[in-house]
DNA sequence: CAGCATCCGTTATGATACTG
DNA sequence: CAGTATCATAACGGATGCTG
């Protein structure tokens, strides 16, 4: 739901039966009220996508993807995982070796997000070139 | 495509068959060579998608947009209109009455876009339970 | 009404060094 | 190997005041 508890207020839907949600004022874009938001934010965090998208091809070790994500730091690469971990999108299995190693999975949840992601990336790939002509006519007219 | 051109580095397709794109090493997430990072920030914004979804019932004037979204500032409400025409997603048009009137609706690219991400928002609705209860179970693991 | 300019705090991200 | 800790910086976002 996109929506905030927000007392008092008067609360209007829009596009109620479109979208399948609630859309009052105040401010609907709270995180932790909102779980719609969570994803969304996500989505648009820099190494999310790149970081699920490695692992839909199977389990990876830590220095694996960061190898194959690019020059992601051990910082991100961290901290990232830890999000996509605690909500459930990927497992983390420590294997006491020596020197240690993880492997981080995609879960069931994990797989599944992947394929609403791709017709959005699809879509982009499709349009990419629409946008590309509209922003250089935006740019050519400002100037 | 996400790729970025980076000279002299080994190149390293991944799940090319099942993303539609290739996926070389590097940092494949720079903005202005990568489409699919571009339209996946926008959609991460704090305020793309209320516009967006606003716009979807019909054009819509600059302060009846900023009352329909909540407490947008006029800043970031001038900000991301501006982008949004930039990307060719939505149209201004000026009526020269006094005072100034400016109206925004969906351009036919604008209204595309509005598909993929209703499934992503779709799949959050569904698994926020999931995301949810996963969060806890982690965040009880780790105290 | 529909902005734009400015200031300023918060968050996101990166670089680097250190550890079990 | 797989992190953690610290520091620095850049991008994001909000508040306010001004203007045609």
């Amino acid at each position: 739901m996109i929506t905030r508890e927000h007392e008092g207020n008067p609360v209007r839907s829009l596009s109620g039966a479109v979208w399948g949600f609630d859309f009052p004022e105040g401010a609907p874009t709270d995180p932790g009220v909102c779980p719609v938001r969570d994803v969304l934010d996500r989505v648009g965090q820099k190494w999310t996508l790149l970081i699920l998208i490695s692992l839909d091809s199977g389990p990876k070790r830590f220095s694996q993807l960061q190898r194959m994500v690019g020059d992601i730091s051990k910082r991100m690469l961290t901290q990232t995982l830890r999000q996509l971990e605690r909500d459930g999108l990927i497992s983390r299995t420590v294997y006491p070796t020596k020197p240690p190693s993880v492997e981080y999975a995609l879960t069931l949840l994990g797989e599944s997000v992947l394929a609403p992601i791709a017709q959005l990336t699809s879509w982009a790939e499709d349009h990419h070139d629409d946008i590309r002509q509209a922003r250089e006519k935006f740019d050519g007219l400002i100037e």
